[in-house]
DNA sequence: CTTGGGACCTGTGAGC
DNA sequence: TGCTCACAGGTCCCAA
């Protein structure tokens, strides 16, 4: 699924079309996705008006003018399709879609149709208070967002301190650092020359500080990309990031390290595939 | 408490 | 061509 670079990609994409419109109607076609809707969803947004969309680690969230914000997470495929008639009438920003999969129908007022696919349904969306988001979960233990100030070595080196943990499966986790997912961790970690089964615990403060800063540059790049494009993430128009051709390690196993020459290798750490060089990460 | 494994669900590509 | 298997960008839940 999206990471933080693409999904920040979507919300670029999606804010234009939602911000300062208000939900003329919505169509939930199915009672749940990963997890059931929450109750008189429908009744909830409609007549709502969106008055910023924002993104904490890999969530949007719609702030609506009911003092609710809707939460949507894009699981593994979850992706949003545009149609506007009021850019060119008939006109699909969008790649090829199947209806199958097509859950929910924003219709908002002005113009845009908002609609979101997801073939696995991993993705949820939910609703709560604003001013209780940060006190319910996930939000209220996660990890600060990688591209902030409040994200550093020494944030690391805390976050890590008497862990045994892989160091590849703490970054993964949402609670120490937010917005990272299974290709910027290993990328991050090449960059870094770090092994992804180092103990957590045991890298050295000085690697950590060049770790936080490796993460920053690493999804800065890609956010400038649009993103990585692997099976199907594409922009609501329907456009492709290309980061995904300067991955240095993911999803290149057997092929040549950029650094060494040696081949990448491949292994699974708690259920998921890591790639990484062992030549040049210690 | 921490950690790892399985579960959720569908699609796709590789290999036979 | 068609089958089967492994695997996929995430996260939650539970057992050890």
């Amino acid at each position: 699924m999206p990471e933080l670079p693409e999904v920040e990609t979507v919300r670029r994409g999606l804010a234009p079309f939602m911000e300062g419109r208000a939900f003329e109607r919505v169509e939930q076609r199915r009672p749940d996705l990963r997890f059931p809707f929450p109750p008189r969803f429908v009744a909830r947004l409609t007549g709502a008006r969106v008055e910023r969309l924002d993104r904490r680690a890999k969530y949007l969230l719609a702030h609506l003018s009911t003092g609710e914000v809707l939460i949507m997470h894009l699981g593994m495929t979850g992706r949003f399709v545009i149609e506007d008639r009021t850019i060119d009438p008939g006109f699909v920003h969008a790649a090829s879609t199947n209806e199958a999969h097509a859950h929910v129908v924003f219709h908002l007022k002005d113009g845009a149709r908002v609609t979101y696919h997801d073939a696995r349904r991993f993705g949820f969306m939910d609703l709560v208070d604003a001013e209780a988001l940060e006190d319910t979960g996930p939000f209220d233990l996660m990890g600060p967002e990688p591209l902030s100030e409040d994200f550093d070595g020494a944030h690391l080196a805390a976050a890590f301190k008497d862990r045994r943990q892989p160091i590849k499966a703490a970054l993964l986790d949402q609670r120490q650092v937010a917005g990272l997912g299974n290709i910027y961790v290993c990328e991050a970690l090449f960059r870094a020359g770090i092994s992804p089964v180092r103990e957590s615990g045991r890298v050295s403060r000085p690697r950590l500080v060049r770790l936080a800063g490796e993460i920053k540059t690493v999804l800065s790049e890609a956010l400038e990309s649009g993103g990585s494009t692997l099976r199907d993430f594409a922009h609501t128009d329907g456009s492709l990031g290309y980061f995904q051709h300067r991955f240095k390690v993911y999803d290149r196993e057997d092929e040549p390290c950029s650094g060494c020459g040696g081949p990448i290798r491949r292994l699974v750490q708690s259920g998921r595939s890591t790639f990484y060089c062992p030549r040049c990460q210690k």
